[in-house]
DNA sequence: GTCTATACTTGGATAGAC
DNA sequence: GTCTATCCAAGTATAGAC
């Protein structure tokens, strides 16, 4: 709906503290009483605005994550899928929304509960490369995705005030390397001899 | 001062959406007009807030990075720092003033290079871990300080929602197991035989 | 469903008394 | 330096015409 996008590009563009009901209205071209017809009040429709990027960006992610079939695959897409991510601005509306729960303490419970089947999927991602590297049981699988997804959402903070130094092209990059190396190491564990002291980097 | 205790109380406990003038007087016991007074404008009130915390805690890690002559003693210090800024909020106050500066660019440059002393100690830091750790000039240190400060920032973001599973207490107890382990296998690189090969965990 | 008009609150900021 | 008083813009929300 319209008021729906221009809610999302408000909090994109504006930050929680930006998008008021006259700044939505605005870049809706609608009128200012309109959204309180549809949603009621400006927190519903912030967060009406949050579940429709989720669920869409969800889907995508859920897609990335199911098709791939190695480690390699799975960080190559998911590298795609952030890129996308960020141009859109997804994770900008869900962290000024984490940010603004502060200021609005009532939307709090709400905007956890969008989280969770997120750190869901990136459990299940994680599960996945764990298991390739053999690294499962060894690594807390919960833990690791909760704080893969609060990394997620420190960049997508700080990519506003410096887009340059967070594109993460090159941390993607790095953990398929690494990823890989893990990889090739498992199944080929009892390989000794010369060329294998490569220097790393 | 008066004023600035106030601020910076007032952005940690609503946030920079919360924060205004109004707000922050009120909270300060003092008049509304006496901020304008003596900042001049809010935005000015609200970076000298963030100049003031910055500096204190800075140098409080600064002395802690110092002082620390092992990994091991260096992860263990950082901890109890952390827990610290948790308890004290500093690290609130710096993520809604990063998350605010989207709604008002204005501050974006300002906040920005109050970041840039974070990252140089924690270059700093990184160095002196990765070089007793054997990992340096594998690991990039600008980007792996970078990604440390990102997740520090989501950590405090996050850690409003969900106070519970934002606990790092695991997470440095984790780095520093591994840290350990690592060290130790290489101040040791070439004893193999029985009761090397332990369970990880 | 969408608009105008409006009530009422809160916000940033200034002028001027003390 | 601190207060009162005030200006005016912007905020949420509602009532009611169309």
């Amino acid at each position: 709906m319209q008021i729906l996008e221009a809610a999302l590009e408000t909090l994109r563009e504006d930050g929680f503290a930006g998008a008021s009901s006259r700044a939505i209205a605005r870049r809706g071209g609608v009128n200012q009483a309109l959204l309180f017809y549809h949603f009621g009040s400006l927190d519903s429709l912030l967060l009406a605005a949050l579940d429709r990027t989720s669920a869409e960006r969800l889907e995508r992610y859920r897609q990335a994550v199911g098709e791939a079939r190695t480690v390699a695959e799975l960080v190559g897409v998911l590298g795609q899928v952030y890129a996308e991510d960020r141009d859109l601005g997804h994770m900008t509306v869900v962290s000024q929304m984490v940010a603004g729960s502060v200021a609005r303490p009532e939307l709090a419970p709400a905007v956890l509960a969008r989280m969770e089947p997120w750190l869901e999927l990136c459990e299940e991602a994680l599960g996945k490369v764990l298991a390739e590297l053999g690294l499962d049981e060894v690594v807390p699988l919960r833990e690791l995705a909760y704080a893969v997804v609060t990394f997620y959402l420190g960049v997508n903070l700080l990519t506003h005030l410096d887009r340059e130094r967070t594109r993460t092209d090159a941390l993607f990059a790095q953990v398929g390397t690494l990823s890989g190396a893990l990889s090739r190491l498992r199944q080929e564990p009892e390989r000794p001899g010369p060329g294998t002291r490569e220097p790393a980097g």
